[in-house]
DNA sequence: AGAACATATAGACAAATGTCAATATATCTA
DNA sequence: TAGATATATTGACATTTGTCTATATGTTCT
């Protein structure tokens, strides 16, 4: 993993709110979550979720996939795999389990 | 791990040059790096990494030693790995090992 | 005690960032 | 086609944050 890619991940898990939201994507057990839900879940306003949604996007963090005037989202739990392997790698912290 | 310790790691490890401060602590062989041996290591001013080095103590991520007029730091392990830990704990991640 | 060195703090500043209201774009349905 | 709904974008604003210079505090040594 680049550092430009370590970056941004790391950048994206920083702020409170946007974690809430990746987590609410990360822990969804229905194959997809689109805006509108991930709004309901938090009490920020729209134009908010939507910018913090594209962060997640961007750091590829979750995966969009659009179906009509909806666009629901999934995590990318590959990312963050390779973002704690890196983590460990960089820091020359033993693996946890 | 409480959520203001969680949050507090993730912002510590999310500005790249506070990122290369603590992978420079973290990976020194010698029991022990000073403040002024950071401040080689890095292209900003002293008062910056004194800043840089406060928040990554204060995030638990390394513990400083004074002796003397020097201060130096070591890296607590164990911070990152209950910070691993709770990541895949928050988002359903398993281990990656 | 006084000079030299190591680190911390204060205060200021610019850049980055999270937030919102308003509006635009796109899609669906009656 | 019109209206309703879902999401994106724009532009503005306040806060946070990384950075610096200057100075203070604390330590060592002559």
């Amino acid at each position: 993993m680049d550092d430009k890619r370590f970056q941004k991940v790391a950048k994206a898990l920083a702020d409170p709110r946007r974690f809430d939201i990746f987590q609410t994507i990360a822990t969804d057990q229905a194959g997809g979550i689109c805006s509108g839900s991930v709004c309901e879940t938090v009490e920020v306003a729209q134009a908010t979720v939507s910018h913090h949604l594209k962060e997640l996007v961007e750091a590829d963090l979750v995966t969009a996939n659009c179906k009509g005037q909806f666009k629901y989202f999934t995590p990318n739990h590959a990312t963050m795999n390779e973002y704690i392997a890196e983590l460990q790698k960089r820091l020359q912290v033993k693996a946890t389990v």
